[in-house]
Parts: C-alpha cells; structure tokens; sequence
DNA sequence: GTGATTAGTTAGCAC
DNA sequence: GTGCTAACTAATCAC
C-alpha cells in the first residue's frame, strides 16, 4: 500500500533495507501470501530463519494496519466537516425563510387589522357570516400570531435578525 | 507525564530501563531543565555521553509532542461532533418554527380573505381609507404570500413537513 | 492469525 | 532548539 517506488519526497521513514536482494522471499510476496503458501515456500529452511520472516510478515500487515487506521481517521474528519458546512448552510437557508415568512406575517396582519377596522365601522355584525370568527376584540388583545414566540430565545441565529418593531406598530386608533 | 507509576495494565510499550539507577540525571530533569541549566549539570561529562544525553532528551521531548498532538487530535474532533449536534437541533428547531409560521399565515390568509368577501358586499369604495391598498382583485390573482416559495425544494427538512393542502385550498367563490 | 488501535520512536518541516 | 505531525513499530485487544 506504501512503500512503493520513486522518490516519494514525503516525510516518511527511510526504508532500510533489512534483507539482501537474494531473499529467499520478498516483502511483497512476504505480505500477500496465504499462510499455507507461505509454508510451503519455507520449508526446509533454518527455524530461526522462519520464525524471522513470519515476524517481518506480521510487521509488513501491522504497516499496512496503521495506515489504514490513519486514513479511516482523516476520511472521518472530512465527513465531519462536509456535514457541518452543509447544516450551516442549512441553518441559514431556514433563518433567512423564518424571518421572510416573519415579515410577511407582520405585513399580512397589519393589512387584516385594517380591514377589521373598516369593517367594523361599515357593519360589524356582518363578521360572523364567514369562518373566521374573529372580532375587533380578538385582535386588539392579540397582537401576536398564534404558536410559539417568534423572538429569539437563545440569541441571534446565523446573523439573521427579524425585524420586530412592525409588529408592536399601533394602527392609529 | 505517562510513565509514572503503578501498574496501569493498559496497552503501552515495555518501560526498558536503559539507564541504571545510578544515572548522572534522571528523566524528568533531562526533559525539564533548560539548555543552560542541563549544560551546567552535564560539565565535565565524556561528550559522547552527552551526546547520549542530548539525543535522549529530544526523545523525551518527543514523547511528550506526541501525546499532545494525538491530544488535540481527539478534542478537535469532539469539538466537531459537539458542534454538528448543535447545528442540528438548531435545523431543528427552525424548521419546526417554519412550519408553524407557515400555518399561521395559511390560516391569516384565508380569513384576511374571508374578511374581504364580506368588505366587498358591503361597501368594497371604503377599502382604500387604510394603509393597505388591498383588493379582491389583489387576493384572486394571487394566492401566495410576497416572498421566496414555501415548498421544499430540495426535500423535506429534518423530518418536518408543512401541511400545504391548506394553502390551496380554496375559498367558496 | 488477522485487523484495529494506542503509545512510543524517528524523520523531516517550520519557526 | 522547539514543537508538530506523518509514518512506522510494538503491544495488546477482540474476534
């Protein structure tokens, strides 16, 4: 996986080379071979010889381990980060909704309440033929729109601010 | 900072004692002296030993480098995973939020809408007394509130739907 | 025996 | 010299 060819220039440990080219067997062959295969090419040689190799053979894998091991943690990290820009984006495509959708409201309930106030002056009792029951009363006691607060709870979100001041805005009666 | 006492039976490599006890400087002086003070202190040695001495220092020193940097690599990513479960609960909440706002204006709509059928039969000259320069003509040819579309468009959000069959729903006109 | 992971070592870069 | 980091080795664990 490593330890390949060419002048590699990456800081990287000097390979040393721990065997004479005429190895019985080489670290390619040391590595990938099964165990049965491997057995079969050292038969016949010195004990020591053979409890060597395997011992190389058992460091070439742990290499290839450790190498493994390093890149699962950097992929890990990059997943991590590519996660974390696209919530981010994602939490500032939904502020910047939330405070339109907020504006919109504010706009949508000021232009109502105008309305309500025409209304109310050209034939009030006229209110209950359609389904919304709502009353001049309902509205002056509830400036708000129905649900949770629309403030921020916790601080500012994503440099997005909505613009409140329109909603505590009075129509001139 | 490791090697120090006790048997912690954790996986870590065999403390080799390559210097006996009666050394001329222990560990944590050779790593923690200054170079004046260890110069002092190694006076009059065989300069190869200092030469021992030095390298075994910057070895310690190394030691220590790397369990910071392994340190930091750890926190680093906590700090990324702390991070990415804040983002979400904020997608979260802002898309519960959106929902919400979403049909608060649906509901708004239809009876700001109401409202103005019932204007309209009595008395639609008086509309324009107010702020908003609405009319049934407005509302009839568009049935959307000003700004971006509210459907997802790259699909739905953090498990949160908005009920869109209200918004199309019409009136009985 | 294999594969993964941790701590320690070494090379090499940057300051 | 100091500090950091990539690659490597060895120990150790789980399977």
């Amino acid at each position: 996986m490593v330890r390949k060819a060419g002048p590699t220039n990456m800081k990287m440990r000097q390979e040393i080379p721990v065997q004479p080219p005429e190895q019985v067997i080489n670290d390619d062959e040391l590595m990938s071979f099964s165990v049965r295969e491997l057995n079969r090419r050292l038969r016949g040689l010195p004990k020591d010889q053979v409890v060597q190799l395997k011992q190389r053979r058992r460091t070439l894998k742990n290499r290839g381990y450790a190498a493994n091991c390093r890149e699962k943690r950097v992929t890990q990290k990059e997943s991590l980060e590519v996660e974390q820009d696209r919530l981010k984006m994602e939490v500032e495509k939904l502020a910047v909704e939330n405070a339109r959708q907020r504006e919109a409201l504010d706009d949508l309930h000021r232009k109502y309440k105008s309305l309500l106030h025409v209304t109310a002056k050209s034939g009030p009792e006229k209110i209950k033929v359609l389904s919304g029951p709502l009353t001049i009363a309902d509205l002056n006691k509830d400036n708000t729109i129905p649900g949770p607060s629309h403030r921020q709870q916790d601080g500012p979100v994503a440099g997005v601010m909505v613009k409140q001041e329109i909603v505590d805005q009075r129509l001139g009666d």
